[in-house]
Formats: C-alpha cells, sequence, structure tokens
DNA sequence: TATATCTTTATGTGCATACATAATAATCTG
DNA sequence: CAGATTATTATGTATGCACATAAAGATATA
C-alpha cells in the first residue's frame, strides 16, 4: 500500500466521499482519526481537518471531540434553497420580467400580523401588494407588511418602479428571520390577481425578518400552480 | 482608536456582520483586504480569512481573487432545510410515530419514471406506496419507485416493519440527487389514503438520487395540508 | 488600435506547531 | 461501590510562513 497522496483538502474529501460511498466505512462506522488520516493522505492534519468538517456540514459525517469522527448513521439530507431576488429569478430563466403595484396602504395590520411582528396592536404598518410577472404572465404575488418604525425610508417609496421585495434587500438589513414553505389554497382575491382559478393549489413562502428585536418585514409569496422551487443534494 | 483585539474566528465573523448590520460596511461596497483586517483585528489572516469564508457562505460577501471582497449588493437568502427521516421528523415533534404499507409491486413503471430515472422502458422497478402517521393521524404518502439493479437487497425487505425511506438510507449510499418542492392537488387516490378531500392542496417533495450513473430511488412524499416545512435564515 | 504578454495583488491553500476544549476513560476517595 | 477527581485523547482553532492561482491592470507587440 503506497502511502497515497492527498495533498489537497478537496482530494481528501474526495476520497472521504468516497469511501463513504463505497461503503468502505459504513454508516455509523468510526473512522479513523485526523493524525491517522494525515499520516496515511500524507498531508498535514489541517488539511484533513478542513475536508472532514466540509463533509460534516453536509451531514455525512458526525464529529465530536474525544468521541471522534463517525459515519452518520442516519444523514440528515441538507437541501439549500437559493432565495433570490423574484426579478433576478424570473430573468435567469431568460425570461423577461415586469412588476405591477397592486395596492400600497399605511394602516392597522389585523392581530395575527402585529402579534408574529410584535408590533403594537395600534401601530400602522405598510401593506403592499404586488405581482410579479415573467414574459407579460403572473409568476408571484407578494403580500407583504413593513415595519415603519425599522424602515422608516420606505414611507417616500411608491414601490411602482422598484419591487418591495427588491428595495428592502438594498435597504433594510436583517440580523435573522425564519421562512416557511407549504402549499395553500388561493383564496378569492389571490386567485384572481393571479389568474388562477379559486382554490387553486399554490406554493406560499412565509418570511419574516428581524434585525435585532425589530421585526422589519413580513411577507407571503404566492407562485402560479406548478411553480417547483428545486435544488441539488 | 485602539487596535481591538478579536482573537478568534468566530468573534472575527461576528464584528464583521455587526459591521454589515450597521451598514458600516453597505451592499456594494469593497471591504479592507484580509491583511489589512488581521492587522486591525490584531490576529492572523488565516483567521479573518475563517471568518470572512464563513460569512461568504452565507450569501452576505461575495469575493474574489484580486477583485476582493465585497458585501453582496442583493443577498441571495439561503435557506438550508434539513429533510430527516420521516420518523424522527414526527417524533421530534414528541407525536407516536407508526408507519402503513399500502402497496409494494415489482413492475414495469410509467414511461415518466424510466425516463426520469433513466432505466430501460421495460426494466421493471420495485414500486413502494406507504403512509407516515403522527399520532395514529396521516402525515404524509410516500410514493416510491426503487431500482433493484442498484439496491437488489430491497428485493428481500417487506418495508411493512421499517419503511422504505428509513431503510433506504441505512442500506443505499447515493452521490448526488435532486429535491423539488411544489403544492399540488391532491388526485383521488392520494385523497383518499390521506384522508382529505379530494384536491385539497398538499405540499410535495419529489427526490431523485443517484449514485454514481444510476438511479437510486424517485420518490414522492405528499404531506397533509397545513404542514410547514420551516427553516432559519 | 486590437491583441497578446507580463506584473501585481487579493484570495486560496498547505504545513508545522502550539495550545484550547470537550468528553471519555481511568483513578482516586469516602 | 458510588461519586468525585484526574488523565487522556480527538477535535477545534490560532499563528507564521510559503507558495498557488485567478483576475485586474499595465505594458508591449503586431
Amino acid at each position: 500500500m503506497t502511502p497515497s497522496s492527498f495533498r489537497t483538502w478537496q482530494s481528501v474529501q474526495a476520497e472521504v466521499l468516497r469511501r463513504i460511498h463505497a461503503r468502505d466505512w459504513k454508516p455509523g462506522d468510526l473512522i479513523p482519526n485526523e493524525a491517522d488520516l494525515a499520516v496515511e493522505f500524507g498531508c498535514a492534519r489541517a488539511t484533513v481537518n478542513r475536508a472532514l468538517r466540509a463533509v460534516a456540514e453536509t451531514g455525512l459525517l458526525d464529529r465530536r471531540r474525544k468521541a471522534g469522527t463517525r459515519v452518520a448513521a442516519q444523514p440528515v439530507a441538507k437541501a439549500t434553497l437559493e432565495i433570490a431576488v423574484i426579478r433576478h429569478e424570473v430573468e435567469a430563466r431568460g425570461d423577461t420580467y415586469d412588476h405591477l403595484l397592486i395596492e400600497r396602504h399605511y394602516l392597522t395590520p389585523p392581530l395575527a400580523i402585529s402579534g408574529a411582528m410584535r408590533t403594537g396592536s395600534t401601530e400602522k404598518l405598510l401593506h403592499v401588494r404586488a405581482l410579479h410577472l415573467a414574459e407579460g404572465a403572473p409568476y408571484a404575488l407578494e403580500n407583504r407588511w413593513i415595519n415603519m418604525r425599522v424602515v422608516p425610508e420606505a414611507m417616500n417609496e411608491p414601490f411602482d418602479r422598484v419591487s418591495a421585495n427588491e428595495w428592502l434587500l438594498q435597504h433594510a438589513a436583517y440580523t435573522h428571520g425564519d421562512i416557511a414553505f407549504s402549499a395553500i389554497q388561493a383564496n378569492g382575491a389571490d386567485a384572481d390577481s393571479l389568474g388562477i382559478a379559486e382554490n387553486s393549489a399554490v406554493l406560499a413562502i412565509d418570511r419574516l425578518t428581524w434585525n435585532r428585536e425589530a421585526s422589519v418585514t413580513k411577507v407571503q409569496l404566492l407562485f402560479t400552480p406548478g411553480y417547483q422551487l428545486r435544488t441539488g443534494l
């Protein structure tokens, strides 16, 4: 057995993945420690560390100090969805993008909204409803609430040329947020805006973002039937 | 200005994030190079590199050799969904899990399936339909095709005690795969199995996994109405 | 002027070493 | 023997250095 040379962390990663896929290292198995692998691969421990860390991030390895590194018994598939600005998403498909502001009001929101956004129950928020179009056809419907205490500049923004979707990314930073994906039946108004039959199944993306302790914006995007959110594994 | 000391890559990362959130570094801005930041933070360049790499992975920074590092003008939100074994997902919510095999046949699949899986149009595949239950109520419907040429051991597996969902993770490794999320209206048979009204909107997860050049399995999971796939940002 | 080549620069990576830290294993102690 | 203490060990990370590499910019060439 030649002390085969894997000098880059990528090649070490590839070899580690090969061994896992070839079931040379089976689910649940404890693999050799970094120092031993470094000797075997003919590289520095830091290089092995970098490779193992990368594999562990995909969920295929479990690492614990002292306990060592083992192949995940039941790897949790991690699908990373890239939620881009809708204009970019549409243009990336080679379609022409367009945007239509439906309504824009400054008003007291329903309790469900002020509750989720932790704004006062009587505090007014900016409400924007807009339609995103691809090749002239409805693509997604945006229903958004904006916390004016956090993004006061939004008050002067008409959102007719630049969508709120895009404007906020440029003008309002967030520290964290939640996102949820679900299937819902389009109600009358929404179905109407999207130009689809009432009760059609549409994919909904609900996002709520925060800046420190304050909510920035809460948005629901409804995509026309047939829309698929895809990614690799 | 004290040469404030950020000695760990996490603290450097936190400081970088702080500057971005505080709009000290605005979207589109070029930030100082690693060497300069290392001097400013009083740490090694490798430490700065580690921190910036981590931030770049979240999409908040764009890094290019020679061009330097700049704050993403329109950060692409990356939502990492962890798709676990359904039993674990249910048990993690504190619910009792159960599993019901509906059918299991070895037959020639529709062309749409053999086409996607790149198996011969006359090649038989193992077809499994099963219902996952949480607290006795339908949770998700699994509709799966398994490539027996890749996982021949599946032939002897009844899938009545252990779900195909779980068994495959233990017994069949995959090198890569695709996953898609969409909203569809449940057809008669599916609605029936899930115990919901026909045409109800259900969230569908379609997954196709491969081992090198060969498809391993193609599966569609339909979740009962109301189901939300959530994660942080 | 258009194109090719060189130079410069910022990030990307490897290595050897040292020490930190968490968690297990071994040992001691009442 | 239970429980507390200590030792051991594998991963985690910081450092300084060297060199690789991509890409922008400068320069040379046809």
